[in-house]
Order: structure tokens, then sequence, then C-alpha cells
DNA sequence: AATTATATGTTAATATTTTACATGAGGATA
DNA sequence: TATCCTCATGTAAAATATTAACATATAATT
């Protein structure tokens, strides 16, 4: 009754983003405000609030005040990004080994993803940090050489990383696509690393939400036959799914 | 000058995430508490920092997913930290190629260092972060398994990274030490990384906090002779550091 | 140099938070 | 069931931090 209490303040904080103390003495009457504020010390210190004078602030809404914390992109996007990471959460089994890359929508795809046993390989930082919070997963960085832009790491020598790995999947996602020039991204490092993955995964998920669509990147790392599954949002044209669907890859 | 001041405590809000008006007033001799408060209020209100009873906090530090939680309890030994920090940082000369381990020691001095002109290595996720938000540092992630307390990675691969680098200079932590049993740590493969790692380097430079002291952790990875410099706070024994300097070895 | 405006300092008043101790509810044990 | 124990809660005083109000200084403008 105690821990009730304190997710209904968590909650709440969640939802107003910021309460006093007297707001919550309203919610709250039958408690002492003495008793509210051992919560909010609780929750303070499970990291979940930050108390301020007079009450307490919800860290997601600190979190919120300027976006993503390592893209400038602002989070239009976001709400498709989140959904193309919970059907790409879905399509991932228990006791596979798999690669993520380490864009914004694998950052969703691993706070998305169930506590399983799953080995996980993967290039980017944050992704790998948000990974490490999974108690099942073994995580495995790829080293290299750090890109500031998108905080992901690629390198020449990770062939010598894969050359002793295994894994089935590679759920990857690209900056630009176009029919005509296939999947592509900013740094040639970047897809030199990528044509890797590809050639070493038994099946290739592509993650791409349709802000994408018709855009071209430097250096193409895949065209569209050469993946296996296309994991995307609703407004993706019908007529291109048409092109995906004709050479017998799943669009979902 | 107000404008600069405010400039200056948001930096310093960065670098060290939460500082109380106490803290402040140390750095700021020459103004009154009550005008660092409207400063802070004044930051506040530009949506920069967050104000806390007691003191402020750094909005980004919040929005951070991980690293070097807000929600860890407020060591005691930060400050000491920050002081080791400071020293390892004005150790390191422009042009120079480093490596970092993943430590919390290491996570203050990659805020401290200046934007330099630097080729560092690390095996810290939250560090190569840190590391990555200077323009002028070239960063580079070493690859391998995550280890998920102290999110760092380790890998007997590693090596073949190291087959084609340089560094002048490696500046590690240990997570424990005495006189017999040397500088020691909690993993195999992360012991066998930091003696791959001092081979390497022209020079090992200490970061050891006193805390760590009369401590013993499974591994060890380096002896008293093994190191150049040692770096530790006031409270660092006398006659312990009779020890070092004996054998020529620089403690400060 | 005079006059404003702005920034800073000082202290008292106010509000909040913490501390310390008291009470009560519920659970386990004999 | 009585007793002891632990944990959650309540109360009020004490400690602490913040604000407000006014005084003084500094910089800026004419």
């Amino acid at each position: 009754m105690k821990r009730e209490r304190i997710e209904e303040i968590a909650d709440l904080l969640d939802k107003r983003g910021k309460l006093t103390l007297e707001q919550l003495d309203e919610q709250f009457p039958n408690v002492s405000q003495m008793t509210l504020r051992r919560d909010l010390f609780q929750l303070e210190q499970e990291g979940r609030i930050i108390r301020v004078r007079g009450g307490a602030m919800s860290v997601k809404e600190v979190q919120k005040v300027s976006g993503e914390p390592y893209t400038k992109k602002t989070t239009i996007h976001t709400d498709e990004k989140i959904k193309i990471a919970q059907k790409a959460a879905s399509l991932i089994d228990e006791n596979c080994s798999l690669f993520m890359d380490g864009g914004t929508t694998a950052m969703y795809l691993a706070k998305e993803m169930p506590d399983k046993n799953l080995h996980i390989f993967t290039n980017g930082l944050a992704v790998a940090i948000e990974l490490a919070q999974k108690k099942n997963f073994h995580v495995t960085m790829l080293g290299g050489q750090v890109m500031k832009d998108n905080l992901s790491t690629a390198s020449p020598v990770a062939k010598a990383y894969f050359d002793n790995t295994n894994f089935e999947l590679a759920i990857i996602s690209a900056s630009a696509f176009t029919p005509e020039n296939g999947f592509s991204c900013g740094a040639q490092i970047e897809a030199d690393l990528l044509k890797l993955v590809r050639s070493k995964a038994k099946a290739t998920y592509m993650m791409l939400d349709s802000s994408k669509i018709g855009k071209i990147m430097p250096y193409t790392f895949a065209h569209i036959e050469d993946i296996d599954v296309l994991i995307t949002d609703d407004n993706f044209p019908a007529q291109l799914k048409e092109e995906f669907t004709k050479r017998n890859i799943v669009v979902m």
C-alpha cells in the first residue's frame, strides 16, 4: 500500500510533469505531508523524479525539455519510430544472436525489447548503454572510431571481430532510401560496416520510417533485394510496398 | 560580467552535474550568495538548469540516459575524484595520444579535459560519449563484451586493435590497491586489457583515490613499479607515498 | 558630472525540509 | 493470545534554505 501510493505519485508526476507538495496533499488527503515527502524521497533515490523546492518534477519531463540527448532532430517522427521499434521487437525470438545499429530507431528498439536471453552486437554507444540495462542481454560493443554526430563507431578492424562471431539477424536502419539508390548513409566507413554486417547475418531486417523515403545519402550499403523484412510505418507508399513484396520481401 | 559568470556557472554545472550553493560560493568568492542565487534563477528561466534544494543541477545531466547517473547516491568521494581528475587533466599535452579506462574517475577526467587536439582510446561507453562532446577530440572506442556494472568493454580481440595503434599515455584507475597485491580489479578480462594497455603505453598514470587503499579485488593488473605517476588525493598515507617515491614514481 | 538603470550586498521574514521521537498497525513466534 | 518486533506513519520542534525588501554600489547614458 505504500508501494501503490508511490507508484501513483510517480504516474501523476509523469502526467503533470511537476507537482507541489500542496497539490500532492490534495490528491492524497489520507496521509500526512511527511509521508508524501518520504515517498518523494524514495522516488528520488530510484532516479525517477527530482525533488525541487516545494515539490518534485518527473525526470521524463526534464528529458523532454530539449529532445533527444544526442541528436538534434526534433521528435516529430518519434511516434512512428516507436511503433516501428515495437514491431521489430515483436519479431525477435529468445536465444538468438543479432546485430543492431546505433541509430535513433535502434535506441527505441533497445527500450522496447523484452528482457530475454539474447546476444546482441551493436556499434551504437548509447544503444549499448541502453541494452546493458537489461539483465538477460549479452551485449557486445563494436569498437572503432567514434562518430560524434550519431555516437556510433565504425572501423576497418571490425572485421576482426566478426571473424569469430555469428549472428542470425541484423536489424538496421538507413538515413535515406530511394528505389534506385537503395539504402544509404552518410559515412563511407559506416556503409562498409553495414555491408559487412549484412553479409554476416542470415537475415536482414530494415527499419525505415517513411520520412527517409526519397532522400539520398552519399554511401549506399544495401539495395531492395538485399533485405528480408522491411519494418516501416503507416505512411509507407503503397506502390513502393509493391516493389518490395514482388521481390518476396515482407513489409510490415 | 554578469553574463560571463552565469555562463561559467552553467559550464560548471554541465561538468559536475550538480552543485550546492556552498560549492558555488567557493568557486565564486567575490560575489555574494544572493547574486549566485539570482544567477541560478536566471539559468532556470532559460531552461538550462533545475534548481533543487541546496543548489541546482544541469538539465543535460538529467537528460543523460545513463552513464554517471544522477540516481547514484551522492558519493562522498566525488570531490576527491574531481580533484584527481583535475590534476590528471593538467598533465595532458596537446597533440598526444592516450588511453583512458571506463571508470568513474575517467568520467570526471573526460569532463575536465581541455578541448585540445587529442587522440583518445577508451573502453568506457559513458566515457566515450562524454569525450565525443568535445570538438577537437578524436575518440576511439574499444570493442568487446559490455560489462553491465561499470559500462566498460573488454575483449580478447582487443589485441587486434592495438596492433595498428599507438598511444603515449595510459591514464587508468583501479578498484583496489594494497602494496602487496598491487592494483586490482574485479574482472579477469578487464585485467588482461589493462595489462595490455600498460605494455603498449610509453607511460602509465594511475588515478587512485584513497578510499581504494587497503582493498583487494580478484585480479591484479599492475604492481607499484609498473606505473610512472600516481595521482591521488590529500588523504593518501604518507608512508605509502614513501613506497612510491623511493621507486622514483611521482606521487601528486 | 549628473542621472538612470542595473547589478550586487545585507539582513530580516518566510517557507520548506529535516530530524527526532512517538504512535500504531500488522506479522511472526512461542 | 500475548509478546515482541518491524515497518510505516504522524507530530512538532529544529535546522536549513529561500525569498523579499531595502540599501549600496557599479556601470551606462546623456
